[in-house]
DNA sequence: CCGTTCGCTCAACACTTGTTGACCCACTCA
DNA sequence: TGAGTGGGTCAACAAGTGTTGAGCGAACGG
């Protein structure tokens, strides 16, 4: 019993990510506001001073918890783009890393949630419209092709829409696709 | 001065409704975690105690500012019923109901809010996959129809993304109007 | 082997929140 | 005019929050 099975190190590390892991579950379950560090502490089995002697604060804790919306997409053909779109906005299997569903539930009540997410979102609209063959409002059009796609998320992952929730995925991203398609193109 | 300008029960009235519009706006704005009581007693000039007496408790005052989702739509003409949708969901002049915002905002963050929003929604679905053809999935597709505005409505009024916020409401709807026809119909 | 580091806990503070009961006073009405 | 109703305020409580500083004890390093 000389030495033990874990450095001090380790065991740093690991009580470090199992606070993180408890936080991003309990942030994209309940939001910002509703998760205290008590939980997220009792969650991973610690005191709640340790959660704050390791982030500083409990923004601190959520913005490393949390991870941006997926990164702005590249793609200069309609039917690529839209392959890429459906893939990542959650609807393969798994759904979307816990991270995003944490920003995703804090958006709209929490003004630096609110903020990071107008961000992200404005740089993947502008990606989707640098992608857009050239139309009228290639902006508003990617625009819109990025809210659609928000909304079904957000109803699917984060609401529980039974009829969403039922379906598979693949017929979710079928019917998805004729739609985003007339948002991308012009149809005159 | 022996008769007031107004009668006991007008300025009681009165007050009760200064109160509920001044939650309105605040439950819209900030959401219902984030709006205190006595912020909203502040903005009616009222003492916080008084919206205790009239409303009874905080939830109370929330679901009385709040109103629920417009109501489901009857319609048998696909085209008439996107022109519903469109209009229903706040494209129009002066956007959608504040109280509707605020349900909208608390909506993913706290829970009887989630299930007020999942109901009317569902509601909402059914009344869409009701009057769609008789295509397959109806009721799916009527989800996604939903979610679609849903998610447009968010990010317009709720994120207020720039690309939305700046566009002209018909032009919105114009691009938007193929989209939810290429949900509502088969495209086989 | 012993002093030191450091992961971790304990107890408490300061503050905000929803909520309550006692109270005041202008209006009502007999 | 005088008792009483009721709109409205005041001060306080109890619970929960983020946050902090002192301290314990096991792992470390010389």
């Amino acid at each position: 019993m000389s030495t033990p099975r874990q450095s001090r190190a380790d065991r740093r590390r690991a009580t470090e990510a199992r606070i993180l892991d408890s936080a991003r579950e309990l942030f994209a379950e309940k939001g910002f506001e509703r998760t205290t560090i008590r939980a997220v502490a009792a969650a991973a089995s610690v005191d709640p001073a340790l959660v704050m002697q390791y982030f500083g604060s409990k923004r601190e804790l959520f913005t490393q918890a949390v991870q941006a919306f997926p990164a702005p997409l590249t793609a200069t053909d309609t039917d690529v783009l839209v392959d890429q779109l459906l893939a990542s906005l959650g609807l393969k299997l798994g759904g979307l890393p816990e991270g995003t569903l944490a920003m995703m539930r804090s958006m709209l009540t929490d003004p630096a949630a609110a903020d990071h997410a107008r961000a992200a979102l404005g740089r993947q609209i502008e990606g989707v419209g640098a992608a857009l063959p050239a139309a009228e409002d290639p902006e508003l059009r990617a625009a819109l092709v990025v809210t659609t796609l928000l909304g079904v998320t957000i109803g699917h992952q984060l609401l529980g829409l039974a009829p969403l929730r039922e379906a598979p995925a693949d017929r979710i991203a079928a019917l998805l696709r004729p739609a985003i398609k007339a948002l991308a193109e012009p149809p005159e």
